[in-house]
Order: structure tokens, then sequence, then C-alpha cells
DNA sequence: TTGCTCCTCACGTCACGTGAGGTGGC
DNA sequence: TTGCTCCTCACGTCACGTGAGGTGGC
């Protein structure tokens, strides 16, 4: 008659009675005596086993791996505790992460890309690209991002301090305009040219063509940003053909399809 | 040819390719467009669902209740974000409180029952109360404790407070070692006499008998905890029975089996 | 007597993971 | 050509939970 039944025990350690008689049936936890009627009746030597074992797992320690643990020698188990106590540390540093994670769900962009890339698209329209222009770019940083994670941040600097200067945003824009002209305007070839000598007189706004295929080994995977959503034979296809074979000709190392013609840097 | 494959998809959101697919198994996010080869390919629209479902599915969201949530009007699903964030903010306390109890997880009596009660357990040898009684009162209060976890630190601060008169001290040490007196010896009932006259003039120390009963409704999960242990017939048993009669006659409501002859209070 | 707790045994569930057996892509 | 990725389908796993069908205790 002496000693708690299953259920004193579960709420003592806070879990259920299934829970207790789950941890006997895996043999984690030795069964304790029967009183007369055949319930289990658990000691303090009982509850200080259920205690040890619940807050192992309930630091997230897998039921096979606490039984070895609990009868290590005090070195092994010492350490064993450190490396769970590193654990949690780790997964309460992520579940703050998330928990600020959170109040960017319900904004498409913050989800998808950052702070920084949000930003520079809401201030897309105000330097003059259309909102087809901007949503055609979006995609392709959606899609840059998960390809090429490592470098997207730095990318993204290179982007935001070439919009500081006017010239390159006019050229930009013109770029962008372009696309309204037929496929065979004699005008492209001049504005090719144009970008061109812009680029290689600012060889900072050159990476914002460049910074994130040299980043990239696989040069299908850069070609799979650069050309996303590009419609062949059209106009801005056309004109990105022409700054590209420019740029090679001066000697600047440009895979094919790096989507320079319009503004999907 | 548009598009990242479920391997980019899933690295993207930094869970396995077999998460991604299981998604798409129960229907909560869409198959994407296949290309010639059969293969899915994501979209800036499929990577957004998937970021979603993920962040959700991470923050400790069932999967059953993400498709609802994400497809709710902007006020539920706000109102979900909000119980979703409680629940994390809840989690990392919990996590944080577990930290913590795993550094007392090789010391028994921490882990089985507080700071406080571990530090009176290792005072009493100090008080003169053999190792045997302490043993015997440790058990007690695991028990007590793994029953009345509500009234346990109050009952606690009682018996400090009550361990500080050294009468106090003096009067239940005797009653420990009158356990090795015969039953039927003399001094026994003069020695509850005694008792019983301290306790009625130090009604603050009689609440070291009676603080865990009057917050026990259940007198049968009382009598458990205060005849834990005990040999009928003993010594101290009969010491116990002497003491409740003469409180009783005293007009003091105590439950039958209090334990007050032996210093398990 | 009634409700609450306890017992065992078999099967279910949740969120994936494993593995077989095979095709496609640079 | 070789390794890596992709495909489907069936079954496995982890930590319990559910439910049936029954007994014991105040």
């Amino acid at each position: 008659m002496s000693g708690v039944t299953i259920g004193q025990a579960a709420a003592f350690i806070r879990v259920t009675v299934k829970t207790v008689r789950h941890y006997h049936r895996i043999g984690l936890v030795r069964e304790p005596a029967r009183d007369a009627s055949g319930y289990r009746r658990y000691g303090s030597d009982d509850l200080l086993r259920l205690v040890r074992v619940r807050t192992l797992a309930a630091a997230g320690v897998p039921l096979a791996e606490i039984g070895p643990m609990l009868n290590a020698d005090p070195e092994g188990f010492a350490g064993a505790v450190t490396g769970v106590e590193q654990r949690l540390t780790a997964q309460i540093a992520e579940l703050t992460a998330r928990r600020d994670t959170l109040r960017h769900l319900a904004d498409g962009d913050r989800a998808l890309l950052s702070e920084r890339a949000a930003e520079l698209l809401e201030r897309m329209p105000a330097l003059g690209f259309p909102a087809a222009e901007v949503t055609a770019l979006r995609e392709g940083w959606v899609l840059a991002k998960a390809l090429v994670p490592e470098g997207f941040d730095d990318y993204l600097m290179d982007v935001a301090h070439a919009l500081e200067d006017p010239r390159f945003v006019a050229l930009i824009r013109r770029g962008a305009e372009a696309a309204d002209w037929p496929p065979d305007d004699p005008r492209l070839d001049g504005l090719a040219a144009e970008m061109v000598g812009h680029y290689l007189a600012n060889p900072a706004h050159l990476r914002t063509l460049t910074g994130l295929q040299a980043r990239t080994d696989a040069a299908d995977r850069y070609r799979l940003i650069a050309r996303y959503g590009e419609t062949p034979g059209s106009t801005a296809s056309r004109l990105t053909t022409l700054v590209e074979t420019r740029l090679r000709a001066a000697g600047i190392r440009v895979n094919s399809g790096s989507a320079s013609g319009r503004p999907k840097w």
C-alpha cells in the first residue's frame, strides 16, 4: 500500500498515464511493484527515474538515447548533459528567430526575400520603372535567392549602391522601355553601346551583372536565374544579346544569357 | 524550363525533398508544373506557399491546421498568427526552464524536490538526526510533493521556521530516538505529552503536522503521505498514535495516521 | 451505486524517413 | 560514362494516443 499510483506519478512529472506506460513497455523505466489489486505503486526511486527520463525527453533527447545516458559513468553523463544543454540553447535561438519571421508571413516579399530586397523593390516605381518590370525583377530575385543564397546579400548591396547613380537608373529605365520597340529597331545597337560604355566606366555597376555569376560555379544555375521568364526572340532578349557581345568584346567574362539587356541585373 | 527543382526548393526552405513531396501528397501545397522530364518546377508563387507552410509548421502548427489558416481572411489569419506567436513565446519560456532544470539532473534531491527542501535535508544531520531518519523523511517528502504539489512549498517554509527553535529540534530528535525503545516502554506516554504540550504552545509548529493535511481534501491521499513507510505495531507507530490521541483530545483536527510521532512532520 | 482510476491488448496517428527500382541530365 | 538528381510506391519509425473491454476502490 506504499507509493503513489500511475496517475499520481504521471501528474507529478506532467505527462499522461499512457506516456508512463509507454516508458515501461519500451523498457526505459522498470515496472514498479504492484499492490494487491495489480496497480503499479511508484516509490521515490521510481519517481526519480521518471523525472530524469522526462527531463531529458522534454529536452528533445530521443528515448532510445536516454537509457544509455542515465546508465553512463558520471563523466559520460555530464558530457551528454552538456550536449543536451547546447541543443536546447540552439533550439531557443531558433524558436526566437521563427517568432520574428512569423510577423512577415502576410508580406510575400519579406517572406521570400529580405528587408533590404523588399525596400529596393518598393523604391523602383518612384525611380520610373513600370510595374510589370518590377514584378519580373521580383520573380527573378526570388529564384536567385533560392539558387544562390550565399551571394544574394552582397549582390543586393551592389544594386542598392548602383541605384544611387541617376545615370545608371536612366540607362536601365531606357533599357526597360526599349522592350516595347520592334526587335529590329536600329536604335537598339546604340543603346547597347551606351550601356556597355557605362558599365566599363563604372566597374562597381558592372557587378550588378556579374556579381551573382561570379559566386555560382555552375553556369547552368546562373543561366536559370538570368533567363528566367525571358521570351526568346523578343526585343528584350535581343538587347541582352547585343550587350553581352559588346561586353565580351571588351574582355569581360559574361555567361551566355546573363540578361544584361533588361534590368534583371 | 523555368523555375527551380524540388531539391533547390527544399534547400531554400531548409527541409528535405521528402518533406516537400509529403506536403504535396497531403494536399497542403499544390503540385507545381512539370518540365519535359516530368520534374517538378517551382516558381516564386510555389516558393512563397512553401515558405509560409514551413514557417507555420516549424512554429509547431499541425499541418492539418496550416491550410485553413493560409486560406482564411486577413483578420482570421492575423488572429491565428498571434496565437502561434504566443505559443512560441510559451515554448521558449519552457525550453529555458528545462535548460535550467537539466543542471540538477545528477542531484536526486534537487530533481525530485526543490532547492529549499534539499537544503533542509542537508542540514538535518548537523541538527542531530540519524541518517536513516533523514532518508525516511526524504522519501516522505518526495511522495508528498508528488501528491500535494500546491501545498508543499508553504509546508517547507513552516518546517524551516520551526527548525530554528532548538526546543522543537530537541523534541523531534527525542521522538526519533524513541523509535529504538520497546513498544511498551512506559516513557512513551510522557514523551507524547511533552510533544503535544509544545505543539499547543506553538501553533506555528503545529502547522508542520497539519499544514499539508489542511490543503488536501482527500483524507486518503494525506494518509498515504503520512503513513508512508511506517511499520504497523512499531514503537514509532505507537508514539504517533499517542500524540494523535492527545491532540484530538485538545480539540485539534488530526487525520488518522498523521505521523506525528516521528519527525515525518 | 456511481464515477473515477486502473489493467491489457490492438490498432491508429502525426510528420515525415527508408528503401526499392527505375529514369533523366550535364 | 559516372555520379547526382529526379520519379513513384510501399512500408517503417518515433512517441505516443485511441478505443475496446474489463476490474478495483471510496
